[in-house]
RNA sequence: GGGAGAUUUCCCGAGUGGCCAAAGGGAGCAGACUGUAAAUCUGUUGUCGUCCGACUUCCGUGGUUCGAAUCCACGAUCUCCCA
């Protein structure tokens, strides 16, 4: 794994105009030590660039900086958010520009390390996601036309809400398959929201570029190191102690969500508790009535999480491809 | 020792004479992704050829039949029941 860090370390000093290293990469790659690393050489700060270690309480399911790690170098965009809570892309691009800006005031290099490729994507492209009436995608005025969205997905099955869809935005109703309920729903949202159709909005979005310069790379692992790696990982985890971690997260969702949806299966469409290492866990918590899932013991969970995660490390592989800019290291 | 049942493509599992390269699911592989993304979704998955197609498969061997994963015989392995 050294050597890298290294690498990145001679081009960044080569390359004069370079704001920000980019390190991304399927999970369990190794991004995060080559990112460590190269902040001691070059003078950096993390930036972290993940979706699941913005949670509080989530430490050794997401394989967070340890205390001791983040007293050596500073990390950012972790432990920002309830696991309980909302977050989404918009607050994550606000804040992490925010750092960033901060970082490099102090004359500091921000390392922006992550596996979640649409924040990556979203600050190398400096996405523009401030059209709607609100900061925030959950604020009141956006409120009630999630509602009438909400209203139309209950209304409506599949070919139902995909053909609102069709009438209101054409275009992206021909790029969403049908059966990819949640993305259908959610442009129809942002329709009503922003009364903008999707080749607008992204039209606009990608108006400016980002006002800083980013070196990127991509650790792209051999598939079955990587693959063993992860397993490994996973057995680590739990022997740290993800089990007692999990219940905990649970029941803290359980006690801070209103009851009605602490009751219901509604507390099982937080986003934090769809994370891998927590939501494989979960049935043996709760909700007998998700046993349809095989998932009767620890051991049976254990390898749901090793798989679960050799499919996302595959996902982010494909995502991390296309990214814009990016050098490829192959390890 | 006697009796009953099982054996299907990587795994689970449907299939009981032609419409079967064999449903469905899982795993694998490939892909998509522009406001909750560790999410969500799509394609593909015996071999060969560009599709039509050709070829080799359903424990093994032999048989019945125009035709068998499906029927028969023997053998192998496994499960259960009576000794």
């Amino acid at each position: 794994m050294t050597g890298i860090a290294e690498r990145i370390a001679d081009e960044y000093k080569i390359s004069s105009k370079t704001d920000a290293v980019i390190v991304c990469g399927p999970t369990a790659s190794g991004k995060s030590d080559a990112a460590m690393e190269l902040c001691s050489i070059i003078g950096g700060e993390i930036v972290s660039c993940d979706s699941m270690q913005i949670y509080r309480l989530m430490d050794i399911g997401t394989a967070k900086a340890t205390p001791e790690m983040r007293q050596k170098i500073p990390h950012h965009m972790i432990d920002i958010a309830d696991p309980w809570g909302n977050y989404s892309l918009y607050m994550y691009k606000k804040a992490a520009l925010a750092v960033i800006e901060d970082i490099i005031s102090r004359g500091k290099v921000p390392v922006i390390c992550g596996g979640t490729g649409l924040y990556v994507n979203t600050l190398i492209d400096n996405r523009q996601l401030t059209d709607l009436p609100d900061d925030s995608f959950f604020s009141e005025e956006s409120r009630l036309e999630k509602e009438k969205c909400d209203c139309l997905l209950k209304e409506n099955d599949i070919d139902g809400l995909h053909l609102i869809l069709e009438k209101n935005d054409p275009e992206a109703a021909s790029q969403i398959h049908k059966n990819n309920v949640k993305r259908v729903y959610r442009s129809l949202c942002l329709y009503f929201m922003t009364g903008k159709t999707m080749a607008e909005r992204n039209d606009e979005s990608l108006k400016s570029g980002s006002e800083y310069s980013f070196l990127t790379y991509c650790l792209m692992p051999d598939r079955g190191s990587l693959y063993r790696r992860i397993d490994a990982r996973v057995d680590i985890m739990r022997e740290a102690g993800l089990f007692n971690e999990a219940e905990r997260v649970y029941s803290a969702c359980r006690d801070n969500l209103p009851s009605d949806a602490a009751a219901s299966l509604e507390i099982l469409k937080l986003t934090a508790l769809n994370a891998i290492g927590y939501k494989e866990l979960i049935p043996l918590f709760d909700f007998p009535e998700l046993k349809p899932l095989k998932i009767y013991n620890p051991d049976e969970a254990f390898d749901m999480i090793k798989r679960d995660s050799r499919q996302y490390a595959k996902r982010q592989i494909t995502w991390f491809k296309r990214t814009p800019g990016a050098s490829f290291i192959e390890i």
